[in-house]
DNA sequence: TAGATTGTTAATCGATTAACAATC
DNA sequence: TAGATTGTTAATCGATTAACAATC
């Protein structure tokens, strides 16, 4: 009973961590999963993975719960995942080196073929078995390599002239690692991964003892379970 | 008219977003700025910045817009960021490096004051003029150094361990890139930078023209046991 | 069977957007 | 003043949660 209406983007964005814990349990050969167990494991509301789930197929056993390969297959099968699938990415700096190793996208058919730097002293490097292109070559290797997704990890300041030469190129999506909002065709689909400001706004919850109310023995007591 | 309701987890990740731009601005010598031009920026829809800035006060001028330092002084403020608030980083790998050098939190009175790795082999290494500190050292220097938030990017199945640490230690806030959901007491917060899941997600989004009509239709008939 | 758990509808909760009086 | 833009209320939209019949 698959049901292609509009899926919201918070689904989306939690089958990848459905995905994750699913692989976790089957590499401890567990068979079944019930919506109860991964609702608390991953702090969710077990009627919302449920519902999370039936939007894409009745995928589990009343009574029972979800085979977890199965649901594994799935899944994989939703997010796409089950074809290869080839990225680019720009800027070799320390993220975009830590990326480059990430391999986590690789048993998902997700794989990074090509690296690109605009700085000619990194041109040529080796990383991770790829040579780094001129970011000049950008687009006709996009081409040729059919490549989908684009990661961006340069600075904020050259970010949006790298999107621009990805969406020129035709890639389909991006995933922006530069703290700066990227304008894009409608088309064009944006991740932005923008830990500055996850980083700035948990600043937002430290209330600070000392300025509150008396000193800090509030923490002592609150902290003991 | 400052209402300190409850100010929503939303409104609170957009503040950083504002608050680069206005940065961007006022490096601009741009002395006032609307709400449309916010949101055109932004992508934001303009009664919404309105409404987000308008929890924490009226620092607008209706007829005129928003004085740009001002309202970088007030953001800065709301969410902390105008006293110092140090930073512990486990974790020494490429991902870890990055973070190290990222010298945005800086001008925002964050800072990393201490780097750990488990490995005894990173221990000693010199990063951001640092001396990389055992992770066992981790509770006694978040005391002395008065540290409250921790950086987490260690792989995922060490991340745990670690949060326990940073909680233990009396940390109030986590930012964790190892991909796990980490379980932890109610008061101590976690944001987490999930680029597994963006990049996994964002493939979802892809189409592939290829395949688009007649041909996909074998998916709908393998569902049910 | 009896107990467990799904899939789904209805109820609730929360966030975004539209609209406009107030006013610079 | 006339035009522009805020702050805020009301309307809309969307997402989460509760509840339960169906059924393994």
């Amino acid at each position: 009973m698959t049901k292609q209406d509009k899926i919201s983007e918070a689904v989306v964005r939690r089958l990848p961590v459905y995905l994750r814990y699913l692989n976790e349990l089957s590499a401890s050969d567990i068979l079944t999963v019930s919506s109860q167990e991964l609702g608390a494991r991953l702090n969710l509301n077990p009627a919302q993975i449920r519902k999370d789930l039936a939007y894409f197929g009745d995928f589990g056993r009343k009574g029972v719960g979800y085979n977890v390969s199965y649901l594994i297959e799935k899944i994989r099968q939703i997010l796409k995942l089950d074809r290869p699938l080839y990225v680019a990415l720009v800027g070799t700096g320390n993220l975009g080196r830590a990326l480059s190793n990430y391999n986590t996208y690789l048993k998902d058919n997700m794989k990074i073929v090509s690296i690109f730097d605009a700085d000619p002293s990194k041109v040529g490097m080796v990383i991770n078995n790829l040579v780094v292109q001129p970011v000049e070559e950008l687009a006709q290797t996009v081409k040729e390599k059919n490549i989908a997704i684009g990661i961006i990890t340069v600075p904020a300041a050259a970010a949006q002239k790298v999107a621009d030469r990805f969406v020129e190129a035709g890639v389909r999506g991006i995933l922006n690692f530069a703290p700066t909002v990227l304008r894009t065709p409608e088309d064009v689909r944006i991740h932005q991964t923008d830990f500055t400001a996850d980083l700035l706004s948990l600043a937002y919850y430290m209330n600070f003892d000392s300025e509150d109310t008396t000193k800090g023995t509030l923490e002592d007591e609150s902290l003991v379970d």
